[in-house]
DNA sequence: GCCAACTAGATAGCAATACTATCCGCTATC
DNA sequence: GATAGCGGATAGTATTGCTATCTAGTTGGC
């Protein structure tokens, strides 16, 4: 396949295309002569999961890149890699971290964390974002909302439950480790949108 | 309150907040003379309300600027004052919108809501986020994930009805118009933080 | 064999976003 | 009455995610 099938089929334009080849999203095609390479099945496929980790998971450039590099490398181990897809998904962070009120939410996190018995690694990202979100709900005197947060882990270890037995499930490491990026960034959408919907339905058959 | 000593206690630098007032995002301060302006506890929380939106919930300004003139808008009833921040908080969204393929997943989208009884507007953005979500997993051959959605819809709609519960239990009409938006959005940020813990957790001890 | 169409690779340009810096004329305050 | 700070305006900057153009070489249909 020639890169303008590549961008044909897959309706990314062919500059784009060239983009990600600069950017090693996308691996280079097999040499086919000076000034030709071969593209083939698995550049689409690559080239989809790009579009749909930034289109509906929202990932920058780097981000993306960060994923798939992780993907590539045969030698890491599955749970890293779960480590690595939530490095490339934290996004902005609070400038405010280190402060009194942030360090007293994260310890909170963390108190919420063992008190479940979970066990994660004491830097994880999501650690930080938690925090972030609590120290933010604190200032702005809506502690209230916290109370909801015990039910959002159960919940989510339910979830969390299914979808890692789920990707498990898959024979092949390749299916796996792919199943993991998906399972982590278009599950991640799948669930806040539901949860958008959920709130409307609510929200509109309970209000006064 | 000067304007430098809300920069000071915000931690907003002095441009930033200048940059707040051009784009309408916070309110100008009561003029005390040609060229001084006073500012009070409000628009210290307003600014809190802002860099929290955007650190912590990821909106952009134009969203912040969409989000906070629904909030003044003592006018708007607040179930659509839900509506509106889920449209502010609604990001880039695929290219294929209209393809074959999409529709069908849009459609596979509504069906799911229809089948759990949910009632929520046609055009809600989160529909159309969902049929994103549902059509990459499809092109990626990831169809297994779909089994996921019924555990994700059945967790939302207990923890919309906690949510819900909750916002409406305040007396005020501000304080429940504010508790919408920071519940929508940093509880938004609170769930997948906690998702991805559970999800490191359970990987971690159930991993071969 | 010829020529238009395409190719890889390099470089430069562009639009949007979220600030940041500077200047101006004025004024509050010491 | 100096001077530090103010509001308002305008212009500049860094980053991101493309997009356009150029060079030089290759392919494919005739």
């Amino acid at each position: 396949m020639k890169v303008s099938e590549l961008s044909r089929i897959s309706g990314v334009s062919l500059p784009t295309v060239k983009y990600y080849l600069r950017e090693g999203l996308l691996p280079p095609g097999r040499p086919m002569g000076r000034n030709q390479a071969d593209y083939d099945e698995s550049h689409l496929r690559r080239l989809r999961l790009i579009r749909a980790l930034m289109d509906v998971g929202g990932l920058s450039v780097a981000g993306v890149r960060q994923v798939l590099h992780a993907v590539d490398d045969t030698a890491m181990p599955g749970h890293h890699l779960l480590g690595c897809a939530h490095e490339a998904i934290a996004g902005v962070s609070r400038a405010d971290r280190g402060t009194a009120g942030w360090l007293a939410a994260r310890a909170e996190a963390a108190r919420l964390v063992a008190a479940r018995g979970w066990h994660v690694h004491d830097r994880a990202p999501a650690l930080d974002q938690l925090a972030d979100a609590i120290a933010a709900l604190r200032e702005l005197g809506q502690e209230d909302m916290l109370t909801l947060l015990d039910g959002y882990a159960e919940a989510v270890e339910q979830l969390a439950r299914r979808e890692v037995g789920l990707v498990l499930a898959r024979g092949d490491r390749a299916g796996m480790v792919e199943g993991v990026v998906t399972g982590t960034v278009l599950g991640e959408a799948m669930l806040t949108a539901l949860r958008r919907l959920a709130q409307e339905h609510t929200s509109a058959t309970t209000s006064p």
